[in-house]
Order: structure tokens, then sequence, then C-alpha cells
DNA sequence: ACCTGAACACCGTTCAAGT
DNA sequence: ACCTGAACACCGTTCAAGT
């Protein structure tokens, strides 16, 4: 790769993250180039679609919301693992605007995206060692709880958004996918 | 109203009913005016924002939200009758494109549309009703029902919006928000 | 009183010309 | 190999001119 290709990248990536935190994820793609000064026609060439810079453009917040993951999966019990990480997935969606339509990729049976594979892979983990507990519903698949989750994001943005709306109805959720009868 | 007046309104909204059937909530303007056979100024004077449009276009729906509401808070007891009217709520925010935009304008403390007044307080009526019967949570505010269930609407979409999963993930909410321990 | 459509600003996308 | 920016198409919005 060529200096200036390189350089025009990463300019690309600080314009861009700065333009959807700005103005959501419909941030016009001609003021990215000229915040990066750059020519039109070198943002597509580097990022040939919308979708592909915002994914550039989170990649690393998502891959820290993986690592996470891993994280709370060897400090705490399983329960309280996936509890807390549900919780800082709604903050992410909520807090980092566009995000959502992103993690919408990881929701699906087979994600087509890497950052919704890395999402996925981290919500089986945690959801397979709480099912394995015998505490959640054992037909709850990883699918059904990152759908659900992104649903608990949009309820609680509706109602603002802060910590504590979050935590109410993620909780409900919570209660409503423990197994019953026991 | 002029003739002309009324008549442009009512082909207006034809042409707005089915450009945003087919394109959604961000159909182009400028072509509901054309398929109207109206001058693009036109639509502004008869509705100055597209929310306006939306709204407007989607009354009926709306209102016959409402009667259905009445209809089964007469027919049904009460948790039988909220079940079914959220699961007609959800599926039609799923159907009809758009239609979530508006009404996330009803889940707000003081709704400031006129659709969002009529759906919250069905919405009102429905929960109060099973509420009194000791069922569900009595912290769960009409507020919170609707916020939850344009949740549902999300994580249902995210999954191909088909009754099935509608009523999966309904039914996991409800679980969730009623009263426990008894 | 209401309508029309040209006019302006803005955005996405492509591509010939440049280095 | 990569960049530039003019060019084109499209859309939202306004407003002077028309009836």
């Amino acid at each position: 790769m060529r200096a200036d290709a390189r350089r025009n990248h990463t300019r690309l990536l600080n314009a861009a993250a700065s333009a959807f935190a700005e103005h959501g994820e419909n941030a016009s793609l001609d003021d990215i180039a000229k915040r990066a000064g750059v020519g039109s026609g070198t943002l597509y060439r580097h990022f040939p679609t919308r979708r592909a810079l915002l994914e550039a453009a989170y990649a690393a917040r998502i891959e820290a919301l993986g690592v996470r993951g891993e994280e709370l999966s060897r400090s705490l019990p399983p329960g309280e693992a996936l509890t807390m990480w549900l919780h800082e997935l709604c903050a992410a969606t909520i807090q980092v605007r566009g995000l959502k339509t992103l993690l919408g990729t990881a929701a699906t049976d087979t994600p087509l995206t890497t950052c919704g594979t890395l999402v996925k892979s981290t919500a089986t983990t945690l959801l397979t060692a709480a099912q394995s507990e015998g505490t959640l519903r054992p037909d709850l698949t990883p699918t059904d709880l990152l759908r659900l989750t992104q649903g608990v994001a949009t309820a609680a943005e509706l109602g603002g958004g802060e910590a504590r709306e979050i935590e109410r109805y993620l909780g409900w959720l919570l209660d409503g996918i423990r197994v019953s009868g026991d």
C-alpha cells in the first residue's frame, strides 16, 4: 500500500468516526471526504459502500465488546456475566449512533459481516454457559438473544437511554427468558 | 376549502400511501407529488412536513387499532385482550412500513401527535384492566408497555416478522412483566 | 385562495484526466 | 497505483408568477 493511500485511509476513518458521532449513520459521505481533505472518489475507492465505512469506523468498538465478553465470562458466574454483557451491548447500541444498523447484521443465523460474526460468537459463548447452568430456557438461541437485546435497546432508547431504563427493561426480558415452573 | 384543493388533498394521500408502502417511510416526496399529478409546492402546502404526511396517510390504520382495542376489551378477559392487542400492534408495526416512526411518538409520557394520543389511551385502558386483575406488575406504565412493544416488534422484524416470531417474543416479554413470587 | 414549476442547495456516485 | 474534482442524476424546499 502506498504511503499516501495509507494516510488517506486513516484520515477517512477518523473523519467518519466524528461525522457519524455528530450526524448519525446517515452523515454525508461528501462531508466526510471533505473533512478528511480527500477527493470524494478516494472515499469510494477505500470504502465502496456506506456500510463498509461504518463497519471499519466501529471495528475497534466491536472488538472491545468481544474482549469484554471474554473477560466477563472468566471473572463472573455465567448468569451474571451474560447479564452484564447484554447491558453493555445495549448501552453501546444506544450511545454509539449507527451501531444499531451494524449489530443488526449479527442477529441473523449466519452473520455476513466480520463484526456480526464476532458479536454472535461472544453471545453464543455467554449464552451456552448460562443455559448449561439450567436457569435459562434451552430453546433460546443466540440469534433470539441478540434480536431481543436490540429490542430492549430500542425500548430503552425511546425512554432516553439512561442506564436505569436499560436495567429495568433488560431485567424484565431476563425474567421472561428464564426457565419457569421449577 | 376549494374543490381542487380537496381533490388534491385526497390524491396526495393516496399517492403517499402507495409510495410509503413501496419505498418505506423515506419515499421521495417529489415522486409522491408527481404520482398525485400535482406540483411539488402543493404537497408542501397541504403537508408541511414529511411526518404530517405520514400521519395523515396512516390515520385510518391507527384509528382501526384504537377501535380494535375497544372491541377486544369488551369481548375478552383483560389479560387476553391485552395480549391480542399487543400482537396486532406489533404485526401492524412490522407490516406497515413507516408506522414504527409514527408509533414512536406514542411511547412518550405526553404524546404530541393525534395518533400518539389515541394509541396511548387504548394501551392505558387495556393495561389498567389487566393490572387490576393482579397478574401484571403494577409498576409497569403504559409508556413502558408501548416502548417494550416497539422493542418486540424490532426483535421480530429482525427475524422476518412472521406471526410465529411475534408470538414467541411477545410471550417472553409478557412472562417477564407478570407479577412473580405469587 | 390555491396551484405550478423553475430555481437553488445539497448529496451520492462515476469516471476521465492527472501524478 | 492512487488521487482529484468535474459531471450527472436525484431529492428537498422555496417562492415568484400564474389562475
